[in-house]
DNA sequence: TCGGTATATTCCTTGACGGGAATATACCGA
DNA sequence: TCGGTATATTCCCGTCAAGGAATATACCGA
């Protein structure tokens, strides 16, 4: 259970974490959110803060949990070789595919 | 261990799927490459093919594993959203480090 | 100091996974 | 048809995860 992909595995997790998308939480929302004892949402937070999904800033007896950089970027690394797998399939109908430009001229192209 | 985000739990998955970067193996390629017995690689090369990483065409007995981008997909799009978390880290580290405490105000404690 | 609140931790049970060994299945060439 | 090859499947076992219940820990307000 140590690696980030592992802490994904579990649904209830990744609802946390969508969860957490929404802005910092503490223990006692995210389990009322989603219909869990507290228990369980601390011991599945605890897993995803091990992992390095999550963070939690100690506010008297609240935690509040928040979302890290961490290991979301270790599987977004991970993935990125993989890139062109499904990227030269989704644009398959426009054929203007400048490949992996990512970085450089993102200035005005809002209206996606 | 339906999820792909299951199936990426075992490294030697995942080495499986890098080696695969490379181009189409059978199992037995597989099993000598990474160094595990056969009836191990044919297992997880299942789990993989389930989950919707790989896929298998067959030639005679042999079958050659071949990447598939639907899963990869799957985990793309899941973590498209939480984008913006290590991108605008990337970029401008150092500024934006009082991201989570918009609604709370810290009171200089540090060493209590 | 004493409840009351919020969270973490432990114990326990059930169920599932990973890997090894052996076997089954499918296919080739001669 | 008969080995020989390549892969899949089954059985077994050690390990570990998930969740529930109960308890422990830490902190607040009065």
């Amino acid at each position: 259970m140590s690696t980030a992909y592992a802490a994904l595995s579990l649904p209830l997790r990744r609802e946390i974490l969508d969860q957490l998308r929404a802005g910092p939480a503490t223990v006692g929302d995210l389990a009322e959110a989603l219909g869990v004892p507290q228990a369980v949402a601390s011991k599945q937070l605890g897993i995803l803060r091990e992992a390095g999904f999550v963070q939690a800033r100690a506010d008297a007896q609240r935690r509040w949990y928040a979302l890290l950089p961490e290991a979301f970027t270790e599987v977004a690394q991970w993935l990125e070789p993989y890139r062109w797998l499904w990227e030269d399939r989704l644009d398959r109908l426009g054929d203007r595919l400048d490949q992996m430009q990512e970085h450089d001229q993102m200035q005005e192209e809002e209206q996606s």
